[in-house]
DNA sequence: TACTCGTGGCC
DNA sequence: TGGCCAAGAGT
């Protein structure tokens, strides 16, 4: 469950060394759940999307207060966890628990867009017809059901990938309706995440200058970087550099500002932020 | 449906 | 070197 939370839009390299010191300091759901919101926000370091932390912590309160503590086996129960979809559900259900899922994640729309229906790319969102497909495709024994699950999703992660896929290593090459159709472009243009100038860049860096404090900061140091490190001796953060650099306007800073607050990741207590 | 929400490795 | 994009969820 931990690794499927961080999983979520984050490669598998980069979360692997913050998942296994994560389960050696919060083994059991009781564990994370008595834990500091701070702790988990730090603890999740520069994964991205810190909500996921916040989520990942609620989600364990909610287990020791709604399933003893024991993460539930059903997709219902799952599904109804803080921060868990319907990708996260299905895949807890079968990788954890072997039990019987669709489970629908990037890697296995691009399987299905190709192998089954022709196109080179699924379609922008999830649709109620892709969810239809892979539930047909999916075997109905339980065993198979599983492997499938997996060997989908590998299929698409190793082989079948986004941009260079390598159709001579497919074991389904020979029936791939894509390559059949000759490899057609897609149908539209994937909009790249735009990234410089944007709130996302903007939380990110105050987010940054957050996990490095050591304590409560004066709340000039996100709203007024550029002022803001004359007056406090006591702490350093080299964060408060690329926060400076950025020289976000105002209106962009307060609303990021009272965005980080409003998600619960930094708490505004006497003038001074924290996690 | 279409947005928002982080980060860093890679071609 | 800089877009691309990676095991999504919530609104």
């Amino acid at each position: 469950m931990v690794s499927e939370f961080m999983l979520q839009q984050t490669p598998v390299v980069r979360v692997l060394p913050i998942w296994k010191t994560w389960m050696e300091r919060w083994p059991t759901p009781a564990d994370l759940a008595a834990a500091d919101s701070s702790e988990v926000v730090r603890a999740w370091g520069r994964l991205g999307y810190p909500r996921r932390a916040l989520r990942l912590h609620a989600a364990a309160q909610a287990i020791v207060e709604k399933h003893d503590g024991q993460v539930p086996a059903s997709y219902e129960d799952l599904l109804a966890l803080p921060g868990v979809g319907s990708y996260t559900a299905a895949a807890i259900t079968v990788f954890a628990f072997g039990g019987r899922a669709t489970v629908i994640d990037t890697n296995i729309r691009r399987v299905h867009a190709r192998a089954v229906l022709g196109k080179a790319l699924p379609s922008k969102s999830l649709t109620a017809a892709e969810t239809r497909l892979a539930e047909a495709l999916m075997p109905d024994g339980l065993e198979e059901s599983v492997l499938w699950n997996a060997a989908t999703m590998e299929l698409g992660a190793l082989i079948c990938t986004a941009k260079s896929p390598q159709c001579e290593a497919c074991p389904v090459q020979a029936e791939c309706a894509w390559i059949l159709a000759g490899k057609p472009e897609p149908d539209y243009v994937p909009r790249g995440q735009a990234w410089a100038g944007t709130d996302r860049q903007l939380r990110g860096a105050m987010m940054a200058v957050l996990r490095e404090a050591t304590g409560p900061l004066p709340r000039d140091f996100l709203l007024s970087p550029a002022t803001a490190d004359l007056k406090y001796p006591d702490e350093n953060v080299p964060a408060l550099e690329n926060l400076k650099k950025l020289n976000s306007p105002t209106d962009q800073v307060i609303r990021c500002y009272n965005g980080l607050i409003s998600d619960g990741l930094a708490q505004e207590r006497d003038g001074k932020v924290s996690l």
